[in-house]
DNA sequence: TGAATTAGATACGTAAATGTATCAGATACA
DNA sequence: TGTATCTGATACATTTACGTATCTAATTCA
């Protein structure tokens, strides 16, 4: 399921080349103050265009929106493909792995676009139906994937494997936004790499980092 | 720390109640539309007013918006107080029981109050200082009563309390995220109540509450 | 290379949101 | 009860953002 109707324009190079920018610019602009609090003319402007440039590539800032927002589910689902084509052997290296390929980039600006998709998510119940499904085919592919590492190397399953990678999901969410809002007490990453092996069945963690600076 | 630079004026009965009415509108219209979405306009009709009354209370959105937050984060430590003087025995309830107290009323505005001001805190320092202030007194008290609990009750601590109660918020953020985008699927708080007990160094899972009502 | 098409800039009109100044009714208090 | 103060409404000016219409330069393709 795609969100963007556009009306199927011939996409010519330069066309793409611009689409790329405006995109690139209103992510900048949009994880900076927010989708309500960046104008279109904002985004223009980092992009080096002009409105005239955007309105003869989307109809509105909506538009613009859904398209950014399906770019990113669509990366996401990409890299997922990637990280599960050769996965890990173990349980807990192979769910560190997924959860690396769900943040990518800056931090900060990947947790500031997630969660301003959430928000409009949230508020627009067609991008909620999409983003859902999307979501649920994430899952379900980590899930097939971790269910078979577990059973492959024999170890303990405390905890349903999708309830488990929900859990992890939810907790990357958790953590990123701790660590921004506090950077210098804990690092990014840190938080998750020190509950994940307790998630797991409580099995040994495999030497757990100790200092958390 | 207080956000709200108030200039100290006079509180009368009328004013007070002028103030509160306006809060409650700015709750609603700002977990609808976000903070860059709600207009001082739109906020007063909530609340019955026109924006006479709005600037006559305050400077501007700015001002009412901190307003707003510092009400929030003031009521969450004084509903962590109240469970902490009355706190259950075991562990696990224990934790239910401030998980509760983090949200309070309908999880959706909370989820999206809670949401923007993290949002707000991000990209505004001296909003990101209070909150990392509050936050980190909540933990600490929590922290103190769990490791309390833990003592007395002589169960076994898998993880440090600090980072356990930074994974209880953590998995709670995000496993309300996932319930509201999903209602029909992950009934808001099932997540939680099934992995905490794993948290908790996987010990039999006393008895887990099966609903908390 | 030249004609046809397309992309992006410019200019314009309109709507929405903000903030101020002012006024009338309500409230408080002597 | 009468007066002084306070509060919220109204009216206005300004700014900001949006979207369209038009025009010119760049691109494409015969």
């Amino acid at each position: 399921m795609t969100l963007t109707g556009a009306p199927a324009r011939r996409l010519t190079r330069r066309r793409t080349e611009t689409r790329a920018r405006l995109l690139t610019g209103a992510r900048e602009v949009i994880s900076e103050q927010g989708v309500h609090g960046a104008s279109v003319e904002d985004i223009c402007e980092r992009a080096g265009f002009t409105r005239g440039a955007f309105y003869s590539n989307f109809a509105d800032k909506d538009e613009l929106v859904l398209a950014l927002f399906d770019a990113d589910r669509a990366a996401l689902l990409d890299r997922l493909r990637t990280v599960l084509g050769d996965p890990p052997d173990d349980v807990v290296a192979l769910i560190s792995a997924v959860m690396d390929q769900l943040e990518v980039g800056d931090p900060r600006q990947w947790f500031l676009t997630r969660t301003e998709m959430t928000l409009h998510a949230l508020r627009t119940p067609a991008v909620a139906s999409a983003l859902v499904a999307d979501r649920a085919a994430f899952r379900d592919a980590v899930a097939g994937a971790v269910d078979e590492a577990l059973t492959r190397t024999g170890r303990s399953r405390g905890l349903p494997v999708d309830v488990l990678v929900r859990a992890v999901e939810a907790l990357h969410d958790g953590a990123t936004a701790q660590s921004l809002l506090e950077p210098a007490t804990l690092p990014v990453g840190a938080l998750q790499r020190q509950v994940l092996p307790h998630l797991m069945g409580n099995a040994a963690p495999a030497a757990p980092p100790k200092a958390r600076r």
